[in-house]
RNA sequence: GCCCGGGUGGCGGAAUGGCAGACGCGGCGGACUCAAAAUCCGCUGUCCGAAAGGGCGUGUGGGUUCAAAUCCCACCCCGGGCACCA
């Protein structure tokens, strides 16, 4: 109504003239500035306190903070805030993984340099993990493209080579054409590029390698003692993938038995040499070497052309168990020798057998292996049973456990092999294993499904590998004083797909550091994997000039207390994180006695909207900024913490945003000095009533509560149980029986206390205002009086054959046969009981159940 | 196929042998207001019932127990991992 002279309802007039409520966005920076002015969370090396060591997985800087780093970075700030009230120096790092692709690709895109788009994208990511309240000893950031962290992965690649375990080999890689580079075993994924999705392909190239198969059973027995959630170590260990058995030679021959003119033999690997009597074939894996010189004059036209097709199979048709089996395999006209039975049996190759794995050629067992099975069905093979089916089996082959029966068979006697029969599994194992060994045809052997790490990568923008090819002296080290080896800054992004490094002159030409003449720069850079495999190490020391770090320094903080981040890693970084600590160990680099980087790992969920994942590229990103714009990075982490248990994906619109906002609303308005609800409340003092013990009782309580559930990391309970008790307080304060005034103190200010870690901000500032600026989070973690915490009547539960029929108040401390009595006592249950009962049970003072 | 998780109101979840559904969201009702928003108070598993009260109820079916969401057996469904690795 335009005449309406009544006064203005404007805003920011009215919140001017209202000094009382919460303004988060006036609050929050001026705490984080507080934060960082006063080094709350720096800590220095010689720190007294005892230590802790909370890391979040280091983000690659891709702009403003996602949602999915405000989960991650809130759960490990909670951490840190928690556990430095309780009395510990904690190191609480952030840096950048700032190499990779996605800057490369922009360059291409926009012609900006890799350092400066990466560098802005940094500028925003810190804005944004500041702006969440994130409490960090910002001196010891590390940034994986910065040349004094380079220097240091160059210096451990040189270490690794001088040590043998970095090397250069040529073999069938995976090529991402998506990417333009080759790719580790651990980023492929179902035949596609972990990062592009991708089809890779096969091609056989030079490429670098860190020998992580040199500790494949360290890797998988250190697993043990690790707190980690139970699903990543199951996917190590898959991935490791161990398994034992026993590798033998077998004679070729031909079909009679006569031995190969060259006398070659056959090595074979298998996990069964239980069932060994059994082997009515062999197969080979068509690669092998071996394929050529066994194969029969008239097969090798038919064998050709089946290598051929092999070859020319990608990995997914041939992984593939699709198609008839008698098209993927073909007879070699070649035979072997089962040193078990004294009989020739024929050489198969198929491709199922893999070239890479053990010794490339197996004995097919079709008795006791599924696949076996359904090669000799199909090239009609004959199959002999070496395990005693149980009752009522079914099927093809039998690959449980039972008695060994056939060895030798009943009507050939006098063979060479052990007797087996009767044995269970593993004991037929170990004699086949012994008479192998004595026979010296072979040993026990371990085989692992783990490879080497394919560390080069045909990328510019990546640390580059710090060697050089001299054609006199092969490939030499850079010397140790010149690293880092630095990219040149004068180059041109093109959409060609190759590295710009490949075609810089000045970078390629340079001298051998040996001889003296001309020789040519690698022009590969290291995986980033590699740049995140050493950066928490890093942390512990970062301004160490004359070593990557000091042994004193990681002494003093290592290992990992609690790291945090996405489960998409349990077999990439966190494996190759793992590998490198035992390498830097034993090479000297680490103290001797650190053998693992992380004692306890947290996964958190992953956030989905409408059902996917949420991520930039699907265009369904929520901005947290926004968030933190309106209802403040208070009422965001608090969500976060609310909405679920943190190990759980969760949806967006599970969020309860609005409830924690109108949470920490209502905890401004009763804990803010003049507060409008406590001061319409009458003030009593003096001795407290039976109304105030109950109140003290029950902050006492959320004491022993939150922090239970902060240590079991149950956030979303632990916020439950700071809501219930501010409805306690708002019931108190509203109550008809006035408020005593140390009571409502106590209760208030230990609200604020337990939620410091969680709402850092708002309980800063309301902590300040009530006790002439002191600091909460100065403050030491709350203990619950014990004395306390007992309450002095117990609601008691009263059933009837283990129904509810009443609730009766009872001392706490009564014993059963009060109990009893006060529960006979009560009408509701003597009209359920039909005279005396059959049988009581009583557990004072919680509960009574009559039987009848 | 194998190995892990998981299945509880309209929704997210709580409860680890002893009151199922804490806390939040949503919904309903009330107070305040000219009115609305905000705020405050209350109710809210389901069925029968006017009420008092009672029946049923944690994926399904069995079992153990005075007592089971919780422990055991079998099965169904959902999510994740592994899968020609001999």
């Amino acid at each position: 109504m335009p005449s309406d002279t009544s006064p203005s309802v404007d805003s920011a007039d009215d919140a001017e003239a209202q000094p009382d409520l919460y303004r988060p966005s006036e609050i929050e920076p001026r705490w984080q500035q507080y934060w960082v002015d006063n080094a709350s969370y720096e800590v220095d090396n010689d720190d007294p306190r005892p230590r802790g060591y909370v890391l979040c997985m280091y983000p690659y800087p891709s702009g403003a903070a996602h949602m999915g780093h405000v989960r991650n970075y809130t759960f490990g700030d909670l951490l840190t805030r928690y556990r430095t009230m309780q009395g510990e120096a904690v190191l609480s790092p952030m840096g950048f993984d700032s190499f990779g692709l996605p800057a490369e690709n922009a360059a291409i895109r926009t012609g900006v340099h890799p350092r400066e788009f990466t560098d802005a994208r940094i500028a925003e990511l810190t804005s944004s993990l500041v702006r969440i309240g994130g409490a960090y000893d910002w001196r010891r950031e590390v940034r994986s493209h910065d040349p004094s962290y380079m220097r240091w992965t160059q210096w451990i690649f040189l270490k690794l080579l001088e040590a043998g375990l970095a090397y250069r080999k040529k073999a069938a890689v995976n090529w991402c054409p998506g990417c333009q580079t080759v790719l580790a075993n651990e980023q492929v994924v179902d035949g596609r590029c972990e990062r592009s999705g991708d089809l890779v392909e096969r091609r056989d190239l030079d490429q670098w390698y860190f020998r992580i198969t040199d500790y494949a059973d360290q890797l998988l027995d250190d697993l043990e003692g690790l707190d980690w959630p139970e699903r990543v170590v199951t996917q190590q260990r898959n991935w490791i993938g161990r398994s034992e058995g026993v590798e033998f030679e077998m004679p070729i021959c031909d079909e009679n038995g006569t031995a190969h003119p060259d006398g070659l033999t056959m090595r074979v690997f298998t996990t069964r040499p239980d069932t060994s009597y059994g082997m009515t074939f062999c197969v080979v894996a068509p690669e092998a070497p071996l394929v050529a010189q066994i194969t029969t004059a008239d097969r090798a036209a038919e064998v050709e052309e089946f290598v051929a097709r092999v070859r020319n199979t990608s990995e997914i048709d041939r992984l593939s168990t699709e198609g008839s089996l008698d098209k993927r395999g073909s007879f070699t006209g070649a035979y072997a020798l089962n040193p078990f039975t004294g009989d020739p049996v024929p050489v198969y190759l198929a491709d199922y057998v893999l070239a890479t794995y053990g010794t490339g050629a197996v004995m097919a067992v079709p008795g006791e292996d599924q696949r076996d099975w359904d090669f000799a069905t199909a090239f009609g093979l004959p199959i002999i049973e070496t395990v005693q089916r149980p009752d009522g089996f079914e099927g093809g082959a039998y690959t449980g456990d039972g008695g060994s029966v056939n060895s030798p068979p009943a009507d050939r006697q006098g063979l060479p092999g052990p007797v087996l029969n009767g044995m269970d599994m593993v004991a037929a194992k170990a004699a086949a294993i012994e008479w192998i060994e004595a026979q010296g045809l072979g040993e026990g052997t371990v085989n692992f499904r783990l490879r080497d790490w394919l560390v080069s990568r045909q990328r510019f923008w990546g640390c580059p590998i710090p060697v050089v090819y001299c054609d006199a002296c092969g490939i030499r080290p850079v010397p140790l004083d010149q690293l880092p080896v630095l990219a040149p800054d004068d180059v041109e992004f093109r959409p060609t797909g190759q590295s710009p490094l490949q075609s810089h002159e000045g970078f390629l030409h340079t001298t051998c550091p040996d001889c003296g003449g001309p020789a040519r720069r690698e022009t590969d850079t290291m995986d980033t994997f590699v740049d995140s495999s050493w950066y928490f190490l890093r942390f512990c020391d970062p301004w160490n000039d004359e070593l990557p770090f000091d042994q004193e320094a990681v002494d003093a903080w290592m290992p990992v207390d609690q790291y945090i981040g996405g489960a998409e890693h349990a077999v990439l970084h966190l494996m190759y994180a793992r590998f490198f600590t035992k390498a830097l160990s034993d090479l000297g680099v680490a103290p001797e006695g650190l053998r693992e980087p992380f004692h306890r790992l947290f996964t958190q969920g992953m956030i989905r909207l409408d059902g996917a994942k949420m991520s930039k590229s699907k265009g369904n990103l929520v901005a947290p900024e926004e968030i933190i714009d309106t209802l403040g990075a208070d009422s965001l982490r608090l969500a976060h913490l609310a909405v679920k248990p943190p190990e759980e994906d969760v949806d967006w619109e599970d969020f309860g945003l609005e409830g924690c906002s109108r949470f920490l609303q209502r905890l401004w308005r009763v804990a803010v000095p003049g507060s409008v609800l406590v001061a319409d409340a009458p003030v009593r003092t003096g001795e407290p009533t039976e109304v105030d013990l109950g109140i003290l009782r029950t902050t006492n309580r959320l004491i022993e509560d939150v922090t239970r559930d902060y240590d079991r990391w149950a956030y979303n309970v632990a916020v439950a149980h700071c809501m219930a008790h501010l409805n306690e307080l708002y019931r108190y304060v509203q109550g008809e029986s006035g408020v005593h005034e140390p009571t409502l103190e106590f209760a208030t200010d230990t609200l604020i206390t337990v939620l410091a870690p969680a709402t850092p901000h708002i309980t800063a500032e309301l902590w300040a205002r009530r006790h002439d600026s002191g600091h909460v989070h100065e403050r030491p973690w709350p203990v619950a009086d014990e004395s306390m915490l007992v309450e002095e009547t117990a609601t008691m539960v009263v059933q009837v054959n283990g129904k509810v029929r009443d609730r009766v108040e009872v001392p706490a401390d009564a014993d059963e046969a009060s109990c009893i009595a006060a529960a006979l006592a009560s009408t509701k249950v003597s009209a359920h009981l039909d005279g005396d009962p059959r049988k009581v049970i009583a557990r004072p003072p919680k509960i009574v159940n009559f039987v009848t």
